[in-house]
DNA sequence: CACTTGACCTGTCCGC
DNA sequence: TGCGGACAGGTCAAGT
């Protein structure tokens, strides 16, 4: 899925563009993407108010005037559109269409569509779409008072970009997976929040560790300054807008531009910017596809 | 426990 | 052109 620069991204957008609107109705076509009662949705959901737009981990949090909140996993293939006008009508009148002239118009302009699971009308006749092409995401109701007694929410591990989060505090955490590869490590969200696969391989290169070194043989020095490059790498996306590559788009249609200064990822065969003359080599570590350059990031088992 | 594998789904790409 | 298999930004359940 989108990642936490991504799932950052479209909640930032969300917030401007949808606090403060109310629902009017809501169409669900996918049990497993809204597994909420009609009852549910009628009591908690249909009347209610946006009053803010929340992020933890990959998770999306929506609270409502219900004192529900709608909790949002985008996994693999999910998106969060709005179509509509902006909350501050333009003094030049006329309706904002998001995405309009953006080269990303012609989808927007064709919501719903196939992959569309969830639609949510507002009162004034905006849209916000949840669209899904491979069904792994889901929203659900959730009683406010209870998202944090959500399993996920009880195991997953601090926020990378909090200050509060420091070196010393993932090297225990790093630690407690004794006999695994470290990217394997940073991918695990009781670990860490927030890293997917992009994210893995673009701070492993930064940090010049092979990912599949066993993190008992990765140093207290090596591990902070991964956390460091995870830090920078995260914060970097999130002004770029995130990664689109196939799927994840931004909460107005548009793309984020991360990739276009990716080092690693999707770069197999492409010069590594340390060493021009090196190429990019792509592997499986922890069961995913894995982007390494062999010079800067040596094979510890070689 | 810690770790690995399969499952959940659809779509696209690549080789025969 | 068709078909089969691998693969795609994530997590959970079940297995060893």
């Amino acid at each position: 899925m989108p990642e936490l620069p991504e799932v950052e991204t479209v909640r930032a957008g969300l917030q401007e563009l949808i606090v403060g609107r109310q629902v009017k109705t809501v169409e669900h076509d996918w049990p497993k993407s809204f597994p909420n009662t009609q009852a549910d949705v009628n009591n908690f959901l249909i009347e209610a108010k946006v009053a803010a737009v929340r992020r933890r981990a990959k998770v999306l949090l929506f609270e409502l005037s219900s004192d529900y909140t709608l909790v949002i996993h985008l996994k693999m293939t999910g998106q969060l559109v709005f179509v509509g006008q902006a909350t501050q009508a333009p003094s030049a009148g006329g309706r904002v269409r998001f995405g309009a002239g953006h080269p990303s118009d012609s989808l927007v302009g064709q919501l719903p569509d196939k992959s569309t699971r969830v639609t949510i009308e507002f009162a004034d006749g905006s849209h916000l779409y949840f669209n899904d092409q491979r069904k792994f995401g889901w929203v659900k109701l959730v009683a406010t008072a209870l998202v944090g007694d959500m399993p996920f929410m009880q195991k997953v591990g601090p926020e990378p970009l909090e200050d509060s989060f420091t070196a010393a505090d993932f090297i225990v955490r790093a630690r407690r997976r004794k006999n695994s590869s470290i990217k394997a490590v940073i991918l695990d969200q009781t670990v860490l929040a927030g890293v997917g696969n992009i994210y893995a391989d673009e701070s492993l290169w930064g940090a010049k560790i092979h990912p599949a070194t066993l993190v008992r043989y990765v140093s207290d020095e090596q591990l902070s300054l991964l956390l460091q490059e995870i830090k920078s790498v995260m914060t970097l996306s999130i002004e770029k807008g995130g990664s689109s590559s196939r799927n994840y788009i931004k909460a107005d249609g548009s793309k984020g531009t991360y990739l276009d200064f990716a080092r690693v990822f999707r770069r197999e065969g492409q010069p590594c910017l340390r060493h021009p003359d090196v190429l990019i080599e792509k592997i499986r570590v922890a069961t995913r596809g894995t982007h390494f350059c062999p010079l800067c990031q040596p094979d510890p088992s070689e």
